[in-house]
DNA sequence: AGACTTTGTAAAGAAAGTGTAAAGAGATTG
DNA sequence: CAATCTCTTTACACTTTCTTTACAAAGTCT
């Protein structure tokens, strides 16, 4: 669950876009006053995962409010301004926001530029059945413990992965990991699947994960 | 420097962009079929720092190469596409996009938001790990102390630094270091780790931060 | 059951990748 | 321009991974 900073003075607004965002399961806490929401965010620095800041403020310039987020947090910001103009926009970037949205605009794109910026500040790995895949680490966790495979059993599991209960033909295995040419006296891919097996603690004959399917292949239950 | 893809049908458009960046010091390489800008991606894999993407393309659908293309590697992207629908919008962040431009727009605003990316893919990491890096006096310490490194050395550990627990292939750091052409009989990326982990007091069998990965390359554990 | 095919895996062999010393080539500096 | 520093190449020992072989066990068919 993310907390979102909402900064806006016209409370209608605040109300629409408060409510849109919690439908996306965001938490929103909004100010309208820039000096509230600005000693709020000074006692709770780590609390808030983007802030969506309108330019139209009292008391305060909100390119100055910027400036101040800026200079206490490295959170990102995301500038939601009547003010369309290059030259403002400019002055957003400069001081430090991660994305310009010009009203009017759709709430949902503003859903969608929250989610950029979350996703590129999260690792991305994906949960499957008892596995976790970081395709960018190229490592897989079995209940949460990391698994020691070579790069053919990397890619053999992370075919698996992608092919919950289909049955593989060893030929089909032998083209996806490593292109090669698969002939059928060859037991390569067996001998794969073994180490495999024994490294996820698995029975071939009791099979939890990875099952011989008779004269085809192998398949990988979820 | 920063290096721009830029994947653009439209010819005069393709010119208008990058003469336009090009006024901004970044280095611009233009393909008009996704077919030539994704193979050479793939052997450039850290050479660019963003990916300004049209979508109207002959061969492929824009969807498709932002797919691919984020298969492949993790650089952002920026769409930039005459179709503003929110559909479309909401497509192109589901795969992968960092930014979407929809057309036309300013040149100016699409300077703004690489620069926007690029902040946040650098000035974050001043301090990882026990590591202390100095950009602009290109020095580094680990634990408060001053390591005396070669220039290509400073590039890799730097390098490593912000790619944290991601495998690195030796030709993907011998492109980002040195933009030199690898070929794989090349033992030069191999020295240079071996002295870096001289230098940082690194056990190659039992690594505290330069890891072997066997068949790929190495990669820096946090 | 008997003949035949397929699968599991241990063990051996082949292939490929890695670590690094040392020498050679290039670049830089005083 | 020689001394020095840096980078690349070579060479070889060593390690890890991949494939093949061989045989026992299990499944299928008639």
């Amino acid at each position: 669950m993310h907390n979102i900073l909402l900064i806006e003075d016209d409370l209608d607004m605040q109300t629409l876009i408060g409510d849109y965002l919690q439908n996306y399961e965001f938490h929103v806490d909004s100010f309208d006053k820039p000096n509230d929401a600005l000693s709020h965010l000074e006692k709770n620095r780590d609390l808030y995962s983007v802030v969506v800041l309108d330019l139209m403020l009292p008391q305060m310039d909100g390119f100055d409010v910027c400036k101040k987020i800026r200079s206490m947090s490295n959170v990102p910001i995301i500038i939601s301004s009547a003010r369309g103009e290059m030259s403002d926009k400019i002055l957003g970037f400069d001081l430090g926001a991660d994305d310009y949205l010009a009203k009017p605009y759709e709430p949902r794109e503003l859903v969608l530029r929250i989610n950029s910026i979350l996703r590129r500040n999260t690792s991305q790995s994906k949960i499957v059945g008892d596995f976790e895949i970081n395709e960018s680490s190229h490592e897989i966790k079995i209940d949460g413990l990391l698994l020691d495979l070579t790069k053919i059993e990397y890619d053999i599991l992370h075919l698996f992965l992608k092919n919950i209960a289909k049955p593989l033909s060893r030929e089909s295995i032998a083209n996806a990991v490593a292109g090669i040419e698969y002939n059928s006296k060859d037991r390569a891919i067996d001998m794969h699947i073994s180490n495999l097996r024994h490294k996820l603690g698995d029975d071939p004959k009791d099979p939890r994960y990875i099952k011989s399917v008779w004269g085809i292949g192998y398949k990988f239950i979820g």
